[in-house]
RNA sequence: GGAGGGGUUCCCGAGCGGUCAAAGGGAGCAGACUGUAAAUCUGCCGGCGAAGCCUACGGAGGUUCGAACCCUCCCCCCUCCA
């Protein structure tokens, strides 16, 4: 089976150049492919997992992807999919996420010695002199066409800065070197990418008379609607410092209902055929399925160790709820023992060192009692003493799980579980959770 | 450069001298129902322990007992013309 049945089975395709070239291209044995990386920010998001994922399937199949890091595209600001200028970044700051970039990024794929490649445009974009650009690249672009592309359409409503129309041509330029300097034959991305890839194919037939191609993912939305990872309180970033592990398993296990099969198969390598199961599942079961996404997501992303703590965090937190031994038998997801009904054992650790955040609070507050609503605003749960007092007049708030009675009910050492913690839960998912010391 | 139209709380968007912490919608938060899902219903949704006070309607001044609303200057955005 090659690659190209996987994307297309797993659902990454959304539009392809010349199908049947590509298909057979892929069938071959080592071919390049290159993805780009915007540098807009430290860290990539849950938005560029399906890329990252891609290349991960290509390399598994014994092609060469190359992760092309924007650093000099990046100078510049893609207006694809943007309603709006995006902030120009200096320099300094491009450099630097590039450099992150490139580390994230080798957490997925194998750059070592033979395997994939990582490069950064500005090593050549920045060289270019603009007369020569002009005369060698610039007049194989036809103006009015460009101006036809969906992207710059758009943007001419609003108003489309000259050095933003420039970028098509470096994209393109992007994949010429990339073509003549590592053979790459065909480029991949967001669908919002297309008119910059083909211009890039163009280039190449023309300078070149060599056929290259394209191929461009969908863009994923859940069923919703919402672009994927973001939430009200913001990116889900795929570095831990900036999204804890806890918080990424968390993300992917409220996926909703009919999202679970797909995601499944974008976003992590479980065979298929357990995958198509997931349509016969409902109620619990279905939940089983969610949980495996997010256990098997966040080991992707997170490695195996940190998966296993956010689930047993989640599993504390939340109850345990096993997933069955005849589901995803692919994945390594905790199981319940061969009886197959006893619950999982875990170690009775404290939450806190699950890797998780904490706070401490010395013992001689606790003497006194701290009434509720001050503790869930000193601990950020609610951003004012206001709004902590409605919450918690609400029926909102909670210590160990035991609703409050009243807003300034005092929170004191009868509190402390037999770990030396406090638990402060607001509504259903949101802890906090308070070390003594 | 000229002419016109705008900038209101997280977003959209009403308000055009007191009754405005500002209609309505969306988003968000919580409760109920559930499955840490969705849908639905209910409540909340600037800050301060309450009556009250403080901070807010692009910025700075001014008129007025009183200004989001009127006047002046400035800044920014959009449309048309050049």
């Amino acid at each position: 089976m090659s690659v190209y049945d996987v994307f297309r089975e797993r659902g990454f395709i959304e539009q392809v150049t010349d199908e049947p070239q590509i298909r057979e291209l892929l069938e071959q044995k080592s071919v390049t492919c290159y993805i780009g990386f915007d540098p807009t920010a430290a860290s990539l998001h849950i938005g560029s997992l399906v890329p990252i994922m891609s290349l991960a399937h290509l390399q598994r199949h014994g092609h060469r992807p190359i992760a092309l890091v924007g650093g000099g595209t990046g100078l510049i600001g893609d207006p694809s999919g943007k309603t709006e200028m995006r902030q120009i970044l200096t320099r300094d700051q491009i450099d630097h996420n590039a450099e992150c970039l490139k580390k994230q990024l080798s957490r997925y794929i194998d750059f070592r010695e033979g395997g994939a490649v990582l490069l950064n445009n500005a090593d050549w974009l920045t060289q270019l002199n603009y007369i020569e650009f002009l005369r060698d690249i610039g007049r194989h672009f036809s103006v009015n066409r460009m101006l036809a592309a969906e992207s710059y359409r758009v943007r001419l409503e609003k108003g489309l800065n000259f050095i933003e129309f420039n970028y098509m041509l470096l994209q393109a330029y992007d994949f010429l070197h990339l073509f003549r300097h590592y053979n790459c034959l065909m480029q991949m991305g967001g669908n919002d990418q297309w008119g910059n890839m083909v211009a890039g194919i163009d280039l190449i037939r023309r300078m070149e008379e060599k056929t290259t191609y394209s191929l461009t993912f969908p863009l994923i939305t859940t069923s919703q609607g919402n672009k994927m990872g973001k939430t009200e309180k913001g990116t889900i970033w795929l570095d831990a410092e900036l999204t804890s592990p806890y918080e990424y398993y968390q993300y992917w296990i409220n996926t909703e209902d009919g999202d679970v099969a797909r995601f499944l198969a974008l976003f992590t390598f479980l065979p298929m055929e357990e995958i198509v199961a997931v349509k016969a599942l409902s109620d619990a079961r279905l939940n089983m399925a969610k949980a495996v996404l997010a256990f098997e997501a966040t080991k992707i992303t997170h490695g195996a160790e940190a998966a296993l703590g956010a689930f047993e965090k989640t599993a504390q937190l939340f109850g345990c709820r096993s997933v069955e031994t005849g589901l995803f038998p692919s994945s390594t997801i905790p199981r319940p023992d061969v009886t197959g009904e006893a619950h999982i054992v875990l170690p009775s650790l404290s939450l806190s060192a699950s890797g998780t955040s904490s706070l401490p609070i010395e013992r001689r507050r606790l003497d006194e009692g701290i009434p509720a609503f001050e503790l869930f605003h000193e601990t950020n749960l609610c951003a004012s003493r206001g709004e902590a007092r409605r919450l918690i007049t609400q029926g909102g708030g909670y210590v160990n799980d035991r609703q409050f009675a009243a807003f300034d009910e005092r929170i004191g050492l009868r509190d402390v579980d037999e770990r030396g913690e406090i638990r402060l839960r607001k509504g259903k998912k949101r802890y906090v959770i308070l070390s003594v010391r």
